[in-house]
DNA sequence: CATTCCGCCTGTAAGC
DNA sequence: TGCTTACAGGCGGAAT
């Protein structure tokens, strides 16, 4: 479920009320993804400062406790630049924040205690993942995010950059969009979205999508993307941000999710494709190779 | 090097 | 009703 405007989303509902917060504790339940990395008695105390986003992944930059010139330093401190802990909700993770929780269920897997109430995050199927980093290069959290492509919603996605990312390529244009390494945040339903609002089949060879085409695609991987992010992400199932509000593009997709109804544009039949064992969404009359 | 496929884990829904 | 199977938002790594 959680594709950038997800995280994003819930970055939004966090990012005020956690910035500056002090860090109490740490709870954890079952084991993620990856091993938290570090103790957590050893972050009690640590300040946390503001949060951000890289692709899917939520950085949340820690000051240790009674050092106030490094706490200054962490504030603005980049992903895994600095100490913190890389946030990753996988495909069911979500976060909440409030100043009281009920008792941890069997899929609440790490909760901080804070002196602005307990964030908790919550994944029944433990694809996702917090790992420590203290803050060096090559560290587990710093390789996680090296190879990530371009941010899709900042001023370097261009079309000049998608197209020679593409190029040489010669994998579904659907698929070399979701591995991530050309631009980041675009998951399984956005991918659909984005290739339907360019009008690109989803099969098209990603080296033979022109430039032309590109700078079409771009603009609909940024459109999609931020209008998703005004609507709160999509709901599919339980989604939620921090406060437990539901998003709504769901409702407005025009193709995920759709095989077999009718297309809101042309009036053709959705289509339904497996391409890399996952499911691609489009309509044979609005999108072309 | 590029590409393809598996597997992680659980819940839900469809099919028999 | 009960059991089995397929599938789901991601992504690293092994195999090809």
């Amino acid at each position: 479920m959680p594709e950038l405007p997800e995280v994003e989303v819930t970055r939004l509902s966090l990012v005020d009320r956690l910035e500056g917060a002090r860090l109490l504790g740490l709870r954890l339940g079952k084991p993620l993804r990856w091993p938290l990395g570090v103790a957590p008695l050893a972050l009690a105390g640590a300040r946390i400062g503001r949060l951000q986003r890289r692709g899917k992944y939520l950085w949340m930059p820690l000051g240790t406790a009674g050092d106030a010139s490094r706490e200054e330093a962490v504030e603005g401190g980049e992903p895994a630049e600095t100490p913190g802990l890389l946030i990753h909700l996988g495909m069911s993770g979500a976060l909440r924040l409030d100043a009281e929780l009920p008792p941890a269920g069997p899929h609440d897997h790490v909760d901080w205690l804070t002196d602005r109430g307990t964030l908790r995050l919550h994944d029944p199927r433990r694809f996702g993942a917090v790992v420590w980093s203290p803050g060096r290069d090559l560290d587990p959290a710093a390789r996680l995010l090296a190879g990530l492509g371009v941010e899709p919603l900042e001023p370097g996605f261009t079309a000049e950059r998608l197209h020679a990312g593409l190029q040489g390529r010669r994998v579904a244009v659907k698929h070399a969009l979701l591995a991530g390494d050309v631009v980041v945040g675009v998951g399984n339903i956005y991918c659909s979205e984005a290739l339907f609002a360019a009008g690109i089949d989803p099969r098209t060879a990603a080296g033979r999508v022109s430039l032309l085409r590109c700078r079409r695609l771009a603009q609909a991987i940024r459109e999609v993307l931020q209008r998703a992010v005004t609507l709160g992400g999509s709901t599919l199932r339980d989604f939620h941000d921090a406060h437990g509000h539901g998003g709504a593009f769901q409702t407005q997709a025009q193709v995920y999710g759709r095989a077999g109804q009718p297309c809101r544009r042309c009036g053709g039949t959705v289509q339904r494709i497996v391409q890399g064992q996952r499911a691609s969404y489009f309509c044979p009359g609005c999108q072309h190779r």
